[in-house]
DNA sequence: GAATATAGTTAAGGGCGCTTAACTAAAAAG
DNA sequence: CTTTTTAGTTAAGCGCCCTTAACTATATTC
């Protein structure tokens, strides 16, 4: 029963080529923008969990509270995202990207997905049938690991 | 025929849970280990195309030899890789991982597959077998785009 | 063999992000 | 009501990366 081997190997693969061709992508949409690494990941973290305050930005950050608000703080001037008290708790302040701050992730976000359209191309409907069935076991199977 | 539209559904749903976990894994992981982002896309590179001269990472990484020649400095200085002289042309550079430089990567990538493995518990011999075989399809479909 | 092109290094200077530390303002605790 | 805690801002200083520009050394071209 050689069944776990190949699994690994493919997830393996799957995930070096994923990560060579995703994140050079990024490096290099994000770097042409004129913006940095640390301001994209704030970005994108505000992407996926719209309205945050900045001390969960700094959890994920994993940096001080200061680094963040200065962070914040140029992504406002950029007009990239938008930063208003909290009306339950006047010290605090949520945090959300501006359309345009949207635009930048959703472009890059296209942009990234442009290659799967290749690869799209070279897939018959049954081959292309049968990894959304494979993705969509991943997925779940993701999402039950919290 | 609403066969296409799962497909892009499913594969950009994988693409934002997998950028989601493994960048944000990386850059925890770099920076706990006191490396900046540019030196690990440096090392990243190296790692994938043993043996590169400073100007292979140059047009990699999208910025000046001038950069990477201090780039590969300091990491030559903190030991994880090795820069010597290309034998059939002595202005060039060959790079290469020591084996420390080698361990940080691999280490990374060990962890960054752990939430693989944790996967893998939630899912049953048949399923896996179905995600082998459609992953194979993607990896084969992607190495025909060049 | 002299002129030119190529590969990479080095140094000065600028900008950015991070840290520390002092600070403001609001909320919670006593 | 006073004290303490929490949320975030601001400023100074440091290091890192990047750029520009001048430079060395090897290859290539004429």
């Amino acid at each position: 029963m050689t069944e776990t081997t190949p699994f690994s190997q493919i997830v393996r693969q799957w995930m070096d080529t994923f990560m060579h061709r995703s994140m050079g992508g990024w490096a290099r949409y994000i770097k042409a923008r004129g913006f940095s690494m640390p301001q994209f990941f704030l970005l994108m973290h505000i992407y996926q969990h719209e309205q945050c305050g900045i001390s969960d930005l700094r959890e994920r950050m994993d940096t001080s509270t200061a680094a963040v608000s200065q962070l914040v703080d140029k992504l406002v001037q950029a007009g990239l995202i938008e930063r208003a008290e909290d009306p339950n708790d006047r010290r605090a302040k949520k945090v959300a990207l501006t359309p345009q701050g949207k635009q930048l992730i959703e472009q890059g976000i296209e942009e990234r997905y442009r290659w799967v359209e290749q690869l799209e191309a070279n897939l018959t409907e049954t081959e292309k049938d049968k990894i959304s069935k494979a993705l969509t076991l991943i997925v779940q199977a993701e999402e039950t690991i919290q």
